[in-house]
DNA sequence: GAAGGGTTGCACCT
DNA sequence: AGGTGCAACCCTTC
């Protein structure tokens, strides 16, 4: 476009896509660019601990660091700027004098007004912007474009055959050069943050700790026990793809969500730790492990990863495509498989994009209208951990330190929450999954809610998780229980899922009394599942008849 | 309108 | 380990 005298000097734009492999808006900024800043804008009144979790926090900070490394590498850096990105972005572009602003796309609701508000601010100030779609496997526009009605599918099938009439998933992108243009007029970035001194909230300029960011100390062997960022992200995948009887044979729900994190040794065979009750977390990053050994749970662990964009989905893909067609068609299939498990990410983020108000019930037209309570000692309860039924407290109590739950384990903690036995709002349990789960992404997040509460997508509210059953299918001896909730690690095995039906002596001698140590259960599963059920047939049928089930219905106290 | 299928329920049966 | 009854949902296809 411009003329042969013009010079090009961009800024990219890092947001998600936290890595260099296929990113294919960094690629853009550096062509024919006689200077290249990549920046990432920390806004700070966003990222506090109501909000977001210090596990997921430090999983950035970590990527962010990671990212900072890999560009350094290529002779150029990572300017980590502080404020709000709306105005940082626009005045760095033209204090530096740049002409080109690249960036991902981001499908979010929040994230797509920002862009808006930043395309238009950057075209005052004289700036190109060109994005990229390398979040998803396929652009969401397009797939949305093949949607009957503009309407995204609810069920998987469905979806399937959309995604299927648009082609093969484009390959990754090339890499960046391997020496990158550098900053505009070789300004460092404490000369840089100075010429927009008057919009960024803090002059600094390198990756925060956690503690500028008012988080307490998370020490290294506690709480999520992977880093984040790119380099270990592919590691990751390299080697669970090294793995390969292990990926072709994969099936959802065949994994368990009891697995404690285990060592999975370079051989591809999965070890359990020396001592179960040991803090496995302690292993991930220590030398005793070795170079050639990490830590994962019965699946992959590698959805943080996917949600910062440390890994691309579309690398994932191809390299597991190219290791079933090694498997010669004897592999598990979508939706149980691990390919099945991307195109569901698709499905949720599809959705997402294409649904009004998909974050909340109300003005949502795919979600059943329910007349959920906000109780809040109940919610409490099960944000805290302390339901009286250990299964469901551990599950909770997993949550919190690490900021990681299996997906089953997600699915018995939500049932629980809303249609199994609490009939406490989804979107109560949405919002504390969102802030406390590393890799928790709207799109994934609130479609799983509805899912599990049978408003969209999954509509069989009979099929009730047993929070004693579920667990005790996969773990008989309560290993799990005994790990993240401690004050039950004596109870004799027969009563650790029910330890209110112990004697009392048992209680006493297992040093853990019902009543003073840990909470009788909250409500009887027997009575309240049936309850919820009751509830849900009257709400579905109202829905049928076109009656209208939320009048008078009070979406929170007081309101 | 009926039939078939739906990533991952439970309890009880063989 | 695999099959069935439970009471019966939805969406898609025919």
């Amino acid at each position: 476009m411009g003329g042969e005298d013009k010079t090009t000097r961009s800024i990219h734009w890092f947001r998600k896509g936290l890595r260099v492999h296929d990113n294919p808006a960094l690629v853009d900024a550096c062509a024919d660019a006689t200077a290249v800043q990549p920046i990432f804008v920390l806004d700070p009144w966003f990222l506090t601990p109501s909000r977001v979790g210090a596990n997921r926090v430090r999983f950035l900070l970590q990527s962010l660091t990671d990212l900072d490394a890999s560009l350094r590498a290529r002779g150029s850096s990572l300017l980590v700027l502080r404020g709000d990105p709306k105005a940082v972005v626009p005045a760095a572009l033209r204090a530096w004098g740049c002409d080109r602003l690249t960036h991902e796309v981001d499908t979010e609701p929040y994230a797509s007004a920002r862009d808006a508000a930043v395309r238009d601010a950057a075209k005052r100030v004289g700036a190109e912007v060109k994005t990229f779609a390398s979040h998803t496997l396929y652009d969401m526009e397009r797939l949305l474009s093949k949607c009957p009605k503009g309407a995204p599918p609810t069920s998987y099938a469905s979806f399937l055959k959309i995604a299927g009439s648009c082609g093969a998933v484009a390959k990754p992108a090339p890499p960046p050069p391997a020496s990158m243009p550098g900053s505009p007029d070789g300004k460092s970035h404490v000369e840089l943050v100075a010429m927009i001194e008057d919009v960024v909230s803090s002059a600094e300029v390198g990756v925060p700790t956690l503690e500028e960011l008012g988080y307490p100390e998370l020490p290294d062997d506690e709480g999520f026990p992977a880093r984040g960022g790119e380099t270990e992200g592919l590691d990751r995948l390299r080697r669970m793809l090294s793995r390969k009887t292990w990926i072709a044979e994969f099936q959802k729900p065949m994994t368990s969500p009891t697995s404690l994190w285990a060592v999975v040794g370079a051989d591809g065979k999965t070890q359990k730790p020396a001592n179960p009750f040991e803090a496995a977390s302690k292993a991930s990053k220590s030398k005793t492990v070795g170079a050639e050994a990490f830590l994962a749970p019965s699946t992959t662990a590698l959805s943080p990863y996917l949600k910062f964009g440390c890994v691309s989905p579309r690398t994932f893909y191809h390299e597991l495509k190219d290791v079933l067609n090694d498997a010669k068609g004897k592999h598990s299939a979508p939706p149980v498989s691990l390919e099945g498990q991307l195109l569901w990410r698709e499905f949720y983020y599809l959705a997402a994009f294409g649904t009004p108000n998909y974050h909340k019930m109300e003005g949502n037209p795919i979600c059943r209208q329910i007349p959920w309570t906000w109780d809040e000692e109940r919610l409490a309860a099960w944000e805290e951990g302390r339901t009286g039924f250990p299964w469901i407290d551990a599950c909770m109590h997993q949550l919190r330190q690490e900021g990681w739950l299996h997906h089953l384990a997600r699915h018995a903690v939500a049932c629980f929450l809303t249609r199994g036995d609490l009939f406490v709002h989804w979107e109560a349990g949405a919002k504390v999954f969102d802030r406390d789960l590393v890799d928790a992404d709207p799109a994934l997040n609130y479609g799983n809610w509805m899912w599990l509460s049978c408003s969209c997508f999954f509509y069989q509210y009979f099929r009730v998780y047993g929070p004693v059953s579920f667990g005790k299918k996969y773990d008989k001896d309560g290993t799990f229980i005994r790990k993240y909730l401690p004050v039950l690690k004596d109870m004799p095995a027969k009563y650790i899922y029910e330890p209110w039906t112990a004697p009392a002596d048992v209680q006493k001698k297992a040093g853990c009394v019902i009543g003073v140590d840990y909470p009788p259960p909250i409500v009887d599963h027997a009575v309240a599942s049936k309850e919820c059920i009751e509830k849900l047939a009257v709400a579905y049928k109202a829905h049928k008849d076109g009656t209208n089930p939320l009048v008078g219905y009070k979406r929170k106290a007081g309101e």
